[in-house]
DNA sequence: GGGGAGAGATGCCGC
DNA sequence: GCGGCATTTCTCCCC
């Protein structure tokens, strides 16, 4: 256990990547309190101090530790621990080892970032470029007015002239996109003095409750789905090797 | 490469967790399309199909595959893949594996559920308990109130009998949250037909744009932590040590 | 560093 | 399964 120890402490000042495979407990103290019974668990800790722990099932991680933590194995009263803690954010984490499956340290060597298409901003500027997704007579106006007036997504005019605002989710629309865009419509109102601004929610579809605050409010709902972009990079595919 | 595959094909098949340290290339198609250059990663594989991808760095998986997902390692034109799909939910990833650093499979026991204190669970039970947080005035009603009215963390009422609704958040009250009260409030003015309900958003701190929006809508803020349950299991923290 | 908002969010609970 | 909502959310962008 204490050769162990002490390659854990190397590889973790040589800002290796360690892997745990433990019987554990966890007791947490920071922006919450937790405590984790006795369990099989994957342990992580990178090399920019994000520990993880992991249990046989489930997307998220059980408990963690955020970036800049530090990390050290302590013998106690004949029992390792591991300790974690990020003094700046006041958050502190105690693993109790009662076994160690197995460990493992790698220098891990990835600097690329993940390309990601089908975003919200993806459909925003779908409809930007292509705005009669959203009606005949609806025309966008300028990008800057976006950050002008806030977060919209997108900003336009019907034929009649009236401000359109309109809100974009990539999945179904809720009552809290619903605030939302009402947010934005009064902001907008009060901002430019105007009586009257469109709401316009566009999203593949939406929840009955929201569908009636929404109109309710005077807004509308119009049926619009994210974009794939597949076909708009099958270039850079061919590019990317036969894939 | 051959004998690793089966290996890993095994322990997937026995629900066996693997643990792969890989030089990869990945691209998902499902809710979204993503690609991400080839860099070496952690792949975690749980029991229930949960896939998870991480970098060297950061909190959040890169890539990752739900629960319920399936996997698998092909061969192709001389290239070994590791495929996994979640058919019902037409999602789908291709990791183009470059090298294999090491590989781990195991067997991990774990039923255990983590304990939590200090949620905005929390926080609403303690209000409840000791009113006086609020004001001298307030009242809680009966939980079931709650429920009938939706999802309001806590209702009550003041001297002159007019209805409160609380809403709790355990860090920065932002726009969001005084959406959400205005919300509830006019949800309960409506089902009961009444005039005046005053709303209370309960946070430690506020953003400065959300508490102007609170006071226009002529709501109020109310300085409130989510409470520490370290008292609560004192005694345990005792047993396990001084740390 | 804080505010605002999205996320391939995930997870929990209730209907 | 969907709806509504919290999360030790995390991450990104912008000020």
């Amino acid at each position: 256990m204490q050769d162990k120890a002490l390659l854990i402490n190397k590889a973790l000042s040589n800002l290796e990547i360690v892997i745990f495979s433990v019987n554990c407990t966890i007791r947490y103290s920071g922006r919450a309190e937790s405590f984790l019974p006795q369990g099989d668990r994957i342990i992580i800790i990178k090399k920019d101090g994000t520990l993880l722990v992991h249990q046989p099932q489930g997307s998220s991680p059980v408990n963690y530790m955020p970036k800049g933590s530090q990390h050290r194995m302590v013998e106690k009263e004949s029992r390792w621990w591991l300790q974690s803690s990020h003094q700046a954010k006041k958050e502190f984490m105690d693993i109790k080892l009662h076994a160690i499956h197995f460990i493992k340290t790698q220098e891990l060597v990835d600097s690329e970032k993940i390309q990601l298409a089908g975003t919200e901003r993806d459909m925003a500027e779908m409809i930007y470029q292509n705005p009669s997704l959203i009606s005949g007579e609806f025309k966008p106006v300028g990008m800057e007015e976006q950050t002008k007036y806030g977060f919209i997504d997108v900003l336009g005019h019907d034929d009649n002239n009236n401000l359109v605002v309109v809100e974009c989710k990539r999945y179904t629309g809720d009552l809290a996109a619903v605030t939302q865009l009402r947010r934005y419509v009064e902001r907008i109102k009060k901002e430019k003095g105007l009586q009257k601004v469109k709401g316009i929610l566009a999203c593949p579809k939406i929840s009955p409750n929201a569908l009636k605050m929404l109109e309710d409010l005077g807004f509308s709902h119009k049926a619009v789905s994210p974009p794939k972009y597949l076909e708009r990079y099958g270039k850079d595919q061919k590019k990317l090797g036969d894939y």
